[in-house]
DNA sequence: ACGCTTATTGAGCGACCCCTCAAGTTTTGA
DNA sequence: TCAAAACTTGAGGGGTCGCTCAATAAGCGT
């Protein structure tokens, strides 16, 4: 037997409750007992649901990112502006699911083990889809040099990231939009 | 009256021990309880001493970070390279420290209004050094385009060191050294 | 040597957190 | 229709954490 469609629509409720709630509150203020109250229900049934907290959480924050991939089948057609474009789109169309994303990858990266290798694995694929379009836009470019540069260019833009996440007035979009060239 | 010599040695193994504790255990890993115990003292004389457990780790942040800087009276004679340099060595030299700091950023950055705000002018005041060393050594160039230049240099110095406090494996100093030309 | 200040201790408060589980209720598919 | 599976609830367990405070001890200037 499967899921029922109780179980289903309560799932959906416990999504939609903690999206609002790390938007609002931030990962602090999520806790379970908040996603609980505006879900309307009783922790146990959370736990029907969900083997932890942390994967509602993490839920959430996947699907924001997925929202936003310019070739969300991975066929290979997007290029390295459309790419950093997704990462623009990312962190100014949903600042409150970028910093819980900071703060995961952070917190959980250096003292979690499971959440460390996904934050790495993240990267890699992440690296490898802006070598891949770099590489696809100039084939005759040195492999090694643009591994290096990608890199660089990520750094770069999970630094901007960075800053505008901790200071609202800085213009991200502004500056990331520099390293188009 | 001011304070005892007894006070001053406690304080001085509070310091010591919430170094270490921070290196060995994390950030998490450094509770009261942990510090009180590698100090061999009870609650009471670490509030004697410090107000809130906050300060006593911002405090060995800060000691850390004060230890490297290149220019540390502020006479104005480091170059771009320098402050680099310094960074580089902050972060390959004290790692640990070095992700407490990150820690402390992201999350005090996030709620905690003191916090952000001292993480913000931190920021300014790093980004004015940078960019008064880089007016020194070309007082030709266009001062808006050197301020914003230097935001990039430094997001890509905070990327790349986000990067290799993940991931171990990562060569920052052999990137970041890319990035001085 | 004395009195004021500082230091230290032991005991414990109170808040918050994630999570569990037995017991009942509803849904589902055959 | 009916039993098995899925769902929900209410109550509460178990733990950690930062911090407080009255009482006692030690240090210090005069």
């Amino acid at each position: 037997m499967g899921r029922n469609q109780s179980g289903i629509r309560t799932r959906q409720r416990i999504i939609d409750a903690t999206r609002a709630l790390l938007a609002e509150s931030g990962l602090d203020g999520t806790t379970l007992a908040a996603i609980c109250d505006r879900a309307e229900i009783r922790a146990g049934s959370f736990y029907n649901l969900f083997d932890s907290k942390e994967d509602a959480v993490l839920l959430v924050v996947r699907e924001a990112i997925d929202a936003v991939d310019p070739d969300p089948a991975h066929v290979g057609t997007d290029t390295v502006a459309d790419l950093i474009g997704a990462y623009i789109k990312f962190v100014t169309g949903e600042p409150a699911i970028a910093r819980i994303y900071l703060q995961v990858a952070v917190n959980g990266g250096m003292s979690d083990k499971p959440i460390h290798d996904r934050v790495i694995a993240h990267h890699q694929r992440r690296l490898e889809r802006f070598r891949d379009a770099a590489l696809r836009a100039d084939p005759t470019a040195d492999p090694e040099r643009v591994t290096l540069d990608t890199e660089i260019l990520l750094a770069t833009l999970h630094g901007l990231a960075f800053r505008s996440l901790l200071d609202d007035e800085f213009d991200f979009s502004g500056t990331a939009s520099e390293l188009i060239t």
